[in-house]
DNA sequence: GTGGGTGTTGCGCCATGTGCAACGGTCATT
DNA sequence: AATGACCGTTGCACATGGCGCAACACCCAC
């Protein structure tokens, strides 16, 4: 592994917390003034920092359009979005799109909801992942090792009365949703807010990627949401059909 | 400026043009293949880059985070959006806000239209410099020296038959938004589409965002559009009020 | 089997990244 | 004004750490 790449790129995350100037990233990165300076001006002339007027650093915009590319071609998020947008169509709810990657769910994409009361979130947050539908869906289709040592690494914050309280309980919750290929969030993180979640599979049968309709208690009833579960499975069945069709003809 | 960390960068924006195997990313960079797998295995232990099943790699999940961490603590953007939010929901339609960095004018907040009939863009998407109301409105605020290096250096796409042809109109147009204080694109970007805008100003008085309302013309015409310029304004200058508020007591 | 295509490893050389110390600018204090 | 403290910046000599090479390990196709 590269050292001085390795430093470069420490700094980004510890910008990520707040602008920084020369002698902070000096400082915390533990190497001399001169030398994080040439790794800021590097980090600089690739616009992945920004250097503001009071001369602090900031994560730079380049780390958006970055951000942004590579979220649009990912080819699941391509496939299934006009199936969200239908879905979305058909309830008039928020439906995500959300994938596992390295110890992390985050959502790819997102169609809004119709009515006035929405539920804030944003493409690229990571998503609560002891308590979303589409993370238990996700994570659930992990081998039992892997879910086991995840379970036992997460925090277990209690969002509401109903959120999974440990790693037993999550474990327990995981098996049930790979038994029953569906799996809901009724409380867990917000209060009133419910979802129902449907998995996407790939043609080897992984699942590669998680849908969920989310409304809050105030527009429909958690068993009224419930009602929705065969559209939402559904949905992703098409996009796992549409998905597994031309995961092998491959652009070049 | 560090070489090693140079060539690691650069890997980013290829990468972001679609997936690359190992090969292919060497060549690219101009570097032997052991030199680029090191270079990827460090990207990789930041979570930068990703390496898919069939070993080609990937952007990574990390970028999301950041760009989104990144978003989050830009402070004009956390005082204009419940602005941003009101005003949408007194005109209804899209609302943007933009900001200039780097030769780049970007999207960093959006609130959706209620009509359902959505203009397509997305948050980090680089703006269609050369004919949107908020980059206008971004640009003309350079001196005067900067401007002409920049309409210098740009392409002038003809999105539409009224799209800004070239840097000598562009330069006009941009007087004049600097003139009036505030800018239009009326079809420039798409046929039916018309935006209006304004800038948001710091204590010194230069513009540091704008922002805009977009609606296509399906749902209301240019000239009924152009009647909500004062409620923009107004927000605008909210924003700009609140903001030189709080620019100074900036938090340690 | 055999061959061409991958990705990976160990190593010796020297380019390159490193810390140091000295410089220059800005701001607050007296 | 003069002083000093603080920050960012520069040039430099040293040796660390990054480099390409070449050999290896692997997989698939033929």
């Amino acid at each position: 592994m590269s050292q001085t790449v390795d430093r470069a790129l420490s700094i980004l995350p510890l910008l990520a917390q707040g602008p920084a100037d020369l002698g902070q990233v000096a400082e915390r990165l533990g190497v001399h003034k001169s030398t994080a300076l040439r790794l800021l001006r590097t980090l600089h002339e690739h616009g992945l920092v920004y250097r503001q007027q009071d001369q602090r650093y900031r994560l730079g915009a380049r780390l958006f359009s970055l951000a942004q590319e590579a979220v649009e071609n990912l080819d699941v998020r391509e496939i299934a979005h006009p199936h969200l947008v239908e879905l979305n169509e058909r309830c008039g709810h928020t439906v995500h799109l959300a994938v596992y990657e390295e110890h992390e769910v985050l959502y790819i994409d997102k169609v809004e909801s119709r009515y006035p009361v929405r539920m804030y979130s944003r493409i690229g947050k990571p998503v609560a992942i002891t308590v979303a539908a589409v993370a238990k869906l996700l994570l659930a289709d992990l081998t039992e090792p892997e879910r086991r040592a995840i379970a036992e690494r997460l925090d277990y914050p209690m969002y509401t009365s109903r959120s999974t309280p440990n790693a037993g309980a999550f474990l327990r919750e995981l098996a049930v949703v790979r038994e029953q290929g569906w799996a809901t969030d009724l409380g867990g993180h917000e209060e009133s807010i419910n979802c129902v979640g449907a998995p996407v599979r790939g043609a080897d049968g992984r699942v590669v990627a998680a849908m969920s309709v989310s409304a809050p208690n105030v527009v429909v009833t958690a068993e009224e949401l419930l009602t929705l579960l065969p559209l939402v499975r559904r949905t992703a069945d098409a996009v796992s059909r549409d998905y597994s069709g031309t995961t092998h003809t491959k652009k070049a």
